[in-house]
DNA sequence: AGACTCATGTAACCAGTTACATGATTGC
DNA sequence: GCAATCATGTAACTGGTTACATGAGTCT
């Protein structure tokens, strides 16, 4: 019985500070969401798992109002193999995009509904976007966060996925204009094509 | 018995020509590795599905010297129900980066160890970098492609990946600035600490 | 009365990976 | 002789999703 990928998500999380398992689920939604996702019939048993292994310790509180709740702890022996593992090389993230499978076939749409797919998608992104720039807002200006303050990490993760957003949003662009100038040249075919030039 | 994306992946590949499934494996590793993966143990069985639904059809080709190949076709059928399904809102991609998820914990890493872990990582996106960058140039420049050619998609998938893996560079080597910073201020502590501005 | 949040679990299923299995030909 | 490429499959397992299951309290 060996430490899966989302036993060190979990990990990752409780060495900031002890959750229960529904607060795992809603941290693995949001702040981790964007580069490990998990829901909750998948953490629970991971957590026993974890229990079992010695890496976190549970203790059951009783809420008023509310029901009890588990409460989990990271072990000395949870910290040190999370530090471990941090430092052992990655595994190349293995892509899985239904959008670009689409596009790679593209040729094959009506146009119109082409267009209408990559707005949408475009309009995802652009959310995304906004919420992590929200997010951005919270970080103090001008204060260089050190590399060896939980922060660091956050604010590292942030920006990669800032400029993930901001590559795939430009990307749509592009895209949306090939499309749409060559609708336009197809409605009026003796003026010449437009010429649109893609940068990242 | 429905149809999986990894099925549509390969209706993607075989509107463009017939393929063995061995061609159409290597071609899942090539071209469509970036953003669909599959070994030869799934689309096998697959391929057999495909052709139940009338999808494909398969041929047995001869081959001197070589043992026999099954050579698939896309049917009328295949290419319609290809042709609708690109335009249906594609389902985000659910990222799972393990790198990012280190990043996350970076602060209980010793420093040294994360610089090579980061200088490894910015390697392998700059090999696969310089791979995209040796594709482009077998397109020919300033004759835009039109969106009903099959090379539309190929190149816009293209464009996609080179953008991804210029942000991933440039955000690796940020990572890397912060940390070589961190430990020369930790070496000579009477210096004030550089500054190194991230942009994407 | 009905929906939402908090709270924890299990069961069935599906997609994807690793390993097992076979066998001919070509190149070093 | 040994590894690599061509060629096609199956079996066992693991990781992850969807659905099932229960129940108290709050908000509209």
């Amino acid at each position: 019985m060996s430490i899966t990928t989302l036993g060190y998500a979990l990990l990752t999380l409780l060495v900031r500070k002890p959750l229960s398992g529904y607060d795992l689920a809603r941290a693995m939604k949001n702040p981790i969401g964007f580069f490990w996702q998990a829901r909750h019939s998948q953490i629970y048993p991971e957590l026993a798992r974890l229990e079992e292994l010695g890496l976190v310790t549970a203790e059951t509180i009783a809420q008023r109002d509310r029901p009890d709740k588990k409460l989990y702890t990271i072990t000395l022996d949870g910290q040190a193999v999370l530090a471990q593992w941090i430092t052992e090389p990655a595994k190349p993230a293995s892509e899985r995009n239904e959008l670009l499978l689409k596009t790679y076939s593209l040729w094959l749409a009506d146009p119109e509904k082409a267009i209408k797919l990559f707005q949408d998608q475009k309009e995802l992104h652009q959310q995304q976007l906004a919420q992590y720039e929200q997010i951005l807002t919270e970080y103090p200006q001008a204060t260089p966060l050190s590399p060896d303050s939980p922060d660091f990490g956050s604010y590292a993760t942030l920006l990669r996925g800032l400029s993930y957003e901001r590559g795939y949003i430009t990307w749509c662009h592009w895209i949306l204009t090939q499309l749409e100038s060559y609708v336009d040249d197809k409605r009026s075919q003796n003026e010449p094509p437009h010429e649109h030039k893609y940068s990242d």
